[in-house]
DNA sequence: GCTTTTAAAACATGATTCATGTTCGCTATG
DNA sequence: CATAGCGAACATGAATCATGTTTTAAAAGC
């Protein structure tokens, strides 16, 4: 897709009105009406926002996570780096599960290659991980996929996930903070993100270093609980310094 | 891929001759080597055949299952006849599992728009539900996914059918026979089929005719177990009867 | 260790698909 | 009923893909 830029600014541009016309639209982006169109046809579909007639209606609400579509793009590089980080503390032959989220995401991608087990627990690294047949062996956990971010939850996926334990659990997270602790913007998302916690012996913490300045609403663990904590180098220092006192390792890449 | 015929003139061609070189390949199919190269490559990365110096030899052991990429396109069009006769069976509101398979591959297709409840038994089959956003609510199932198939199998697919029940169970299969029963090449892919079977109050078997001449190694069910069997016309008609006369409502398109 | 064959990488090109825009008929909203 | 918006059909330029050729590197066999 070639297009992804003028999405992006459509897509940003009607959350940040709130709603606008096909008009505004195509003028803002510079393209016709039907291509505008046809943005937010394909805006709808990944749950960005929704159609009205003339125009389109931003579907994210102040303080609600952004759609993923959104998410997977910002600081890509720096996601990279944390996940390539990540990678290196797995070893060979070790079992791992793996959580939802765009950072993650790119972990499944590097673990690919490697002779490792894995459970994923979002479809999109469950497809990221199934094709090609890498070399990673492969357990797919059951639950209910939510709809656009395909994070598995439900009854099913703790279910799987108490029924397996693991070397490493690779979490990602919607805030972190040591006074707060792990948190995430969905609850069913937090007690997935908990069960996953439980059945490993050694816990990471993958995100970017945005999320160490937010809090976002349901509680998943206290930082004490997790053993590696990996970053990126523009992390605030006193965030850093917190959470390493709390007896997690900090690794900023 | 426009080069669909060609890969399969020549994974047809290495299956039966066992293997082949590139040179030989290439002739056959009246393509470069390089062109050859990229095919097997290709072949390879599917599972159908491997790679060796000089040419390719082929994976696939006599008497067993053809590899999904090569069964996928067999009788394409028979297939996709069965599926939306399946379909038509299925009411709003309905819950279905949905086995593995070619043709339960297509009912999904054609189940993502319909408001249906679907726990789908592979991978491929929980890529397309999950695709766009349908109407149709998506439950994924755990297990290891099969190499190649996508079709969930082991404990956790297991736990999963018995954490769960369906109105409707939507089966493929390997053979079907009055006398042998419904039958499948992998005893852990059966294991998973009865569980399919036990939890769902409906049972539609979904096959191409010519199944019903064959017998795998793995026994799945009687075919009293079956409520419904859809098939296509060219199905032999003594065996439509013989399974009829096993309390089976037959439906052929 | 050297030669020959095989594979892979680099590049070129024709075909196909994709994105975009324009026009036109349909639909729904007032 | 009138009008604005919308989706379908078609056209066109861009990008991607499939394929082949040539060159370069890597194995296999002697």
């Amino acid at each position: 897709m070639g297009n992804a830029d003028r999405l992006r600014q459509i897509g940003d541009a009607v959350r940040a009105a709130g709603s606008l016309t096909v008009a505004e639209l195509a003028a803002l982006a510079g393209a016709s009406e039907m291509t505008v169109r046809r943005d937010l046809d394909a805006l709808a579909a990944q749950g960005v926002l929704e159609r009205v007639r003339g125009g389109a209606r931003s579907l994210v609400l102040r303080g609600e996570e952004p759609p993923f579509a959104l998410r997977a793009q910002d600081g890509a590089e720096a996601k990279a780096r944390v996940a390539a980080a990540v990678v290196d503390l797995i070893g060979d032959g070790e079992t791992v599960v793996l959580d939802s989220g765009t950072t993650c995401l790119e972990v499944a991608r590097l673990l690919r290659g490697r002779r490792v087990t894995v459970m994923p627990l979002s479809l999109q690294a469950v497809a990221v991980l199934a094709e090609g047949a890498g070399q990673a062996s492969l357990l797919v956990p059951g639950g209910r996929p939510r709809p656009g971010e395909g994070a598995l939850t439900g009854p099913l996926a703790l279910a799987s996930l108490a029924a397996v334990r693991f070397d490493t659990a690779v979490i990602g997270c919607c805030g972190l903070a040591a006074d707060q602790g792990l948190t995430a913007y969905d609850l069913d998302d937090a007690a997935v993100k908990q069960a996953a916690i439980r059945s490993a012996r050694r816990v990471v913490a993958a995100t970017d270093s945005g999320k160490l300045t937010r809090t976002a609403h349901a509680f998943v663990t206290p930082v004490a609980a997790l053993d590696t904590l990996v970053t990126d180098r523009s992390a605030p220092r006193e965030a850093l310094d917190a959470i390493g006192a709390a007896g997690v390792t900090v690794r900023t890449v």
